[in-house]
DNA sequence: TGCTTTTTGTTCATGCTTGAACGATACTGT
DNA sequence: ACAGTATCGTTCAAGCATGAACAAAAAGCA
């Protein structure tokens, strides 16, 4: 049993995610060079991105759609808070949960942050046309989905 | 300018590599739980993979295959070698190299938990055929060449 | 050979992330 | 109405990762 031919190295689905997860890693790295000029962390801009599209997103929902803590999100607000690049509204219906909006100037931030995000990504997979883009997408939201039961 | 057509998430390369992410972070969820009846951490495991396909690599070029700094590597190391999965040997002609080889018991957790972390990857990447996955590689090494450049 | 520069691994302070415990508020079922 | 349960956000301690500064060793070079 165990002979190199079960060695996980030769499972395609295996092998070739481990070249996601190095593929990634690489990305974060330069995207965290990229993102110094503007002061904000990826974490952050997640929070940013996300409240974008989904103005008064409650803390939770944010952290759940971030697959981060429910802490996690409370220790990044105060520095986006400071900034000015949002805020925070109490809810009225539930006193609980507090609702947050970008402001101005964090819509402002957020869409120059794009910017260098998505050239970045035009540029590192320049060789890839937006169909293989498609499918490796379709690929990963499955996963997601996957997952997302357990 | 900067109308709605040019929002990132209209750009395929972009809006799938966030899937990309998404997925990444589900699966070190799911793997980082899977992996705790090994009393193993990611890093970790990361490590004990690449001694296992090159034994007597530095600890710099782990950290450097890693994509992690080598202060990290010192810090994980410890818990290794207490646990038994690994050992540490000065180099002969360099006395600034430790070079890591795998001890039998670590190449024994490193199999078992080899086998669970496949497992799960098979798992949620059921619906992908080899071939789809051979194609996700080779965007995602294409991506990592693309950046060992920088 | 000597002197300078690189490289390797370590140490340390800093910041990030996590999960558990908590108070406040809302919901549920009787 | 009310007792028990669940949810939201916060706090805190612990574990990790990072990068700068450092000592020892090696390499480059005159």
């Amino acid at each position: 049993m165990n002979k190199k031919q079960d060695l996980p190295w030769d499972n395609p689905r295996f092998k070739n995610w481990i070249a996601v997860v190095q593929a990634e890693k690489a990305i974060v790295r330069a995207l965290t060079k990229a993102l110094q000029p503007f002061d904000l962390k990826i974490g952050q801009l997640d929070v940013l991105m996300n409240l974008y599209r989904h103005p008064g997103m409650s803390q939770h929902d944010v952290a759940r759609k971030l697959l981060v803590g429910r802490s996690n999100i409370t220790m990044l607000l105060p520095q986006l808070e400071r900034q000015g690049l949002l805020r925070r509204e109490g809810d009225a219906k539930d006193k609980r949960v507090l609702r947050l909006y970008l402001t101005e100037d964090g819509e402002d931030v957020l869409l120059k942050a794009l910017k260098v995000y998505t050239e970045l990504i035009d540029t590192v997979m320049a060789n890839s046309s937006p169909a293989q883009c498609d499918a490796l997408g379709d690929q990963m939201r499955r996963i997601s989905e996957m997952l997302k039961e357990a």
